[in-house]
DNA sequence: CAATAATCCAAACGAGCGTTTTAATTGTCG
DNA sequence: CGACAATTAAAACGCTCGTTTGGATTATTG
């Protein structure tokens, strides 16, 4: 097994998430892949097998640390008798998964440019890969969250978990745009944390109306 | 001037609405298109004269009856001397706007798909169409709800209109997926006008978190 | 070091794309 | 009716796409 195996790979995957994020998957040819990434253009077939597989591939290298950092800190939380409020909820979902991002070096504004992609796009295939690898820890972050919520009934709090997710995935995939309007009309610097600080009390806002 | 003119055209709009919809604009071929209307494949070309142009007029036929009804409505309201809520302004925008589309038959649904498509698709031309022509629509309507927001500084006003507009956008554009996990795992019942009546106060909460 | 597997590479394949061309058809109007 | 413009139609153009192929190159291993 070569040692330049890995590399390649790595290198297909880094050219393809900023690529991808970039411009929506069909937009992104596997010629403008592997030659961003310096490598033969056969190599995506070689060493993932199509193009759709590429992209779970992407999804996979950015969903399994983000998800498990947050997974291990609920439990971590939960093990250690802590009340878990909705905002320490939402702080938990963006800050320990961002960090978790950060840590490895990745963009986590393009994380959530992916995300949004991956509900916005055609891609059948990509929902039902999500869905199927990361919808345990979703129903654990989602439980939890209910609990933090008491006296809203099912329907309406999984309403206001989409109107949340909404709210953050939306806003931070178009945080370039936001952030140069602000900064343009407003002379106002913006960075992501900040944009998180003040999700955190707004979502947190959204997601109590008649709770108790 | 052929009678069948405006046929072809509102037969290739209609066609071109529905698919792009469903699937995106890359993802959805001229051939797609006019098989589905019917007409002949070069009948886009010769009528609107490119996809991308299309892609415009798509819009345009979406988005100028709703805001032209929209600001109808909020300048009645003014020059009624009604002192406007955040939950008026709220109700203005999803209840006119998505009255004045339902009226011509349109489905209020596919036209927050395709407005979420505008933002996440790589499509540069089409944010410069909307922004030029719809941005003074716009402007009035975020003026009004910042002056029924008294007491929050501009970036935060501004950071929380893009929530709220990303709770909503995201929400309804992906309203079919939300109301199948309801019926499935709760056997609620879900409406369109339901979701907007429990989006209302949510987004307003989220609005009004500080402000006077 | 030879054999064997893994990887890389250049080239080509077939299909689908948006667009253009050219001719036939249809409608309009003096 | 006949001239002229508008529309429809079929076919082709040039291009890009994802994928496959067959051989060269590189690494691994007995």
């Amino acid at each position: 097994m070569g040692m330049s195996q890995t590399d390649t790979v790595s290198r297909i995957l880094d050219a393809a998430e900023v690529l991808f994020a970039e411009r929506g998957f069909t937009e992104t040819s596997l010629r403008t892949i592997t030659s961003t990434a310096g490598v033969n253009l056969a190599a995506v077939n070689y060493h993932f097998g199509s193009k759709k597989e590429l992209i779970q591939a992407v999804f996979e290298r950015f969903l399994t640390p983000f998800t498990d950092s947050l997974v291990a800190d609920l439990d971590r939380r939960v093990a250690a008798g802590e009340r878990l409020t909705v905002e320490g909820l939402l702080e938990s979902l963006y800050r320990t998964g961002m960090n978790s991002l950060a840590e490895e070096g990745r963009d986590p504004q393009r994380f959530m440019r992916l995300l949004g992609l991956a509900y916005t796009q055609y891609q059948g295939h990509l929902r039902r890969f999500i869905v199927s690898r990361y919808g345990n820890s979703y129903r654990r972050f989602a439980g939890l969250l209910a609990q933090a919520l008491p006296g809203l009934d099912p329907v309406t709090f999984y309403w206001r978990l989409y109107f949340m997710l909404g709210a953050t995935i939306f806003t931070l995939s178009s945080f370039d745009a936001i952030e140069a309007i602000l900064r343009e009309d407003f002379g106002a610097q913006s960075s992501l944390p900040e944009a998180l600080e003040r999700l955190v009390p707004a979502a947190a806002a959204m997601l109590k109306v008649n709770a108790e």
